[in-house]
RNA sequence: GGCCCCUUGGUCAAGAGGUUAAGACAUCGCCCUUUCACGGCGGUAACGUGGGUUCAAUUCCCGCAGGGGUCACCA
């Protein structure tokens, strides 16, 4: 058999060679040990979880060794592309802080080892494809769609292995004549790599996650370029973290079953192979049983859902860090205010096995991460999601900004800052009392013990006393020498030894006031709440809710 | 079914051949407290199973089971 002038016949417009394409991506001029990492999404317009928990891996690993982190579009099958599906790729990633060095962008490519979206890339694949082919080591298949489906339903019913390999690779070692008859009919054809590997050989591989491990070769002869000139997964993986000199490709580990595909034709190729780092999958527990996120049952498993709700972005950067490096939460305890580039992220701690998406657990973050900003911030990250989510929140609470800002600043900052809400979403809620435009009070949540009447005369009484005090301390010394006056006491003890001598204690006055004034039993501290809203709307709110309990 | 990965409390997990088997979330109780949100203290709760190696195994080895993944001209 000729290879070469099959390959020449195949191929007639690549003129190139593999040594012209080595010298078009030379080794990049990096520091020692800088880690070159990429991401390489499909623009099927859906990003979840799992893509921004391994870009996590990809931007620190990159960025914490003065390396490279880039942007590489994986858009080889054509039936998946959706419209825009490139935009929202890097939309989202740019949300989340995570910040190419170079690949694809809204402008065009960025980086001398482009074209970074591989259905730009056709020749590049074809000449490394035209070569195995002048070596004898890759070939093409004309198999039809149902001459495939009838070998593996010949395999189920002889309980054999799956796939096109020894009997079954029937183009393999076809005749010179067979091959070029059907070229010349112009029959649609694959090229698949011939592999020299025997699933009774098996390999030693060491993965920077899950450690060692022994994988079976693979015997099967895949394709590596489809019949419309476009390679699969398997070759541009191999053919493009070669030529840009990817270090580390940081992949989910269902992948871990075509990694002997992909060494060994980095093996046959003469490349480099790059170090490997297989995530674990991200599990939701469902109905008792664990199982993969998925994208149909689990709407928290896009990426939308965490915009939409109003989650924090550095509450979910934070998240995920912790799922990545359980070491992160006790270093975070340590520096609170340190920026998480500074905590030393390591490979080596990532756990094998999938972890359980835990939204309790994230809740928690949310508050803490949200507890930890100052006002300013609070403010703006909830304009900002308001303004997309709930514009007539967002004009409210842009329409004194200042006012704005001290209520989201009640009650923060100091060792114990208060946690109220962790999501934008809730921010609404919580501080609703504050604008008329939201406030709706709900008397019932007066002190159920204390009767409509003696409501209704402390609350008259105190729209006739009330004046802003200087202090939190004078304003309540002040309430508790009122207490007297309705057989109240100041004296938590000696109420709750013996509530029945009193008609209630300082606490139910203030609840009183509280519930008046917020319209409801919890609220932060109600001197704050009082000095922000004013003098004359406290007194209209105690006078309001005077004629309730009349 | 073949191949591969995984297996410490409800969840995330630390851990070493000999430990009272960390910590966090959740949960429960107590305390603090004018409500709530915090905060403090404490409780319940774990090494899948069977062999082996060893004075000693949850830790090392093998088998099994369970869970997950994958077997496309999809990535």
């Amino acid at each position: 058999m000729d290879f070469q002038k099959l390959a020449d016949r195949l191929f007639p417009q690549i003129t190139g060679t593999p040594e012209e394409m080595e010298a078009r991506y030379p080794e990049r001029n990096l520091p020692e040990g800088a880690k070159v990492t990429r991401i390489a999404p499909s623009p099927t317009g859906f990003m979840h979880l799992g893509n921004l928990y391994g870009a996590m891996v990809d931007e620190r690993l990159a960025h914490q060794s003065q390396g490279i982190f880039y942007l590489r579009i994986e858009d080889t099958d054509r039936k998946r592309l959706v419209e825009n599906g490139v935009e929202t790729i890097i939309k989202v990633f740019k949300k989340f802080n995570l910040n190419f060095d170079e690949g694809a962008t809204l402008e065009g490519d960025n980086g001398n080892y482009g074209p970074y979206t591989q259905s730009e890339r056709g020749p590049i694949y074809q000449t490394y494809v035209k070569y195995l082919v002048s070596r004898g080591m890759a070939y093409p298949c004309f198999c039809t769609e149902d001459e495939l489906k009838e070998i593996h339903e010949t395999q189920e019913a002889n309980k054999e292995n799956f796939g096109y390999y020894g009997k079954y690779a029937i183009w393999r070692d076809r005749s010179e004549e067979e091959i070029y008859e059907k070229l010349d009919q112009g029959a649609p054809y694959v090229i698949r790599f011939r592999s020299e590997g025997s699933i009774e050989h098996k390999l030693r591989f060491e993965d920077q996650i899950k450690g060692k491990m022994e994988i079976t070769e693979n015997d099967q002869d895949v394709v590596i370029l489809k019949s419309d000139g476009l390679p699969t997964y398997h070759f541009a993986h191999v053919i493009d973290d070669h030529l840009m000199h990817t270090t580390h490709v940081v992949r989910g580990e269902e992948w871990l079953s075509t990694l002997p595909i992909h060494l060994q034709l980095f093996d046959a190729l003469g490349f480099k192979r790059p170090k490997y780092a297989h995530t674990a999958q991200l599990m939701k527990l469902d109905d008792g049983k664990k199982r993969k996120l998925s994208k149909r049952k689990d709407p928290e498993l896009a990426l939308d859902y965490y915009f939409e709700s109003g989650i924090p972005v550095a509450a979910v950067i934070e998240y995920l860090l912790i799922l990545l490096n359980s070491n992160f939460e006790e270093w975070r305890r340590a520096n609170p205010d340190a920026s998480y580039n500074d905590f030393a992220f390591s490979t080596k701690k990532m756990s094998g096995s999938g972890a359980l998406f835990d939204i309790d657990k994230l809740n928690d973050v949310c508050k803490n991460v949200v507890s930890r900003m100052d006002a300013e911030t609070v403010y703006e990250e909830t304009l900002r999601w308001a303004q997309e989510y709930d514009p007539d929140f967002a004009s409210l609470l842009s329409k004194d900004p200042a006012y704005s800002k001290a209520i989201l600043g009640i009650g923060r900052g100091g060792k114990k800052p208060r946690k109220d809400f962790g999501r934008w979403s809730e921010v609404k809620g919580y501080l609703s009392f504050f604008f008329d435009e939201l406030f709706n009070p709900d008397f019932s949540e007066m002190p159920a013990h204390l009767d409509k009447e003696l409501i209704g005369r402390i609350l008259r009484d105190y729209a006739g006393v009330y004046h802003s005090a200087a202090t939190s301390d004078e304003w309540f010394a002040g309430l508790k020498e009122l207490c007297p006056k309705y057989n109240m006491t100041a004296d938590m003890k000696a109420y709750r030894q013996n509530p029945e001598a009193f008609a209630g204690s300082v606490g139910d006055l203030s609840m009183v006031l509280r519930v008046a004034v917020c319209g409801r039993s919890q609220a932060p501290d109600l001197y704050s709440v009082m000095q922000l809203l004013g003098e004359s709307k406290v007194l209209e709110r105690l006078e309001k809710a005077a004629k309730a309990f009349d």
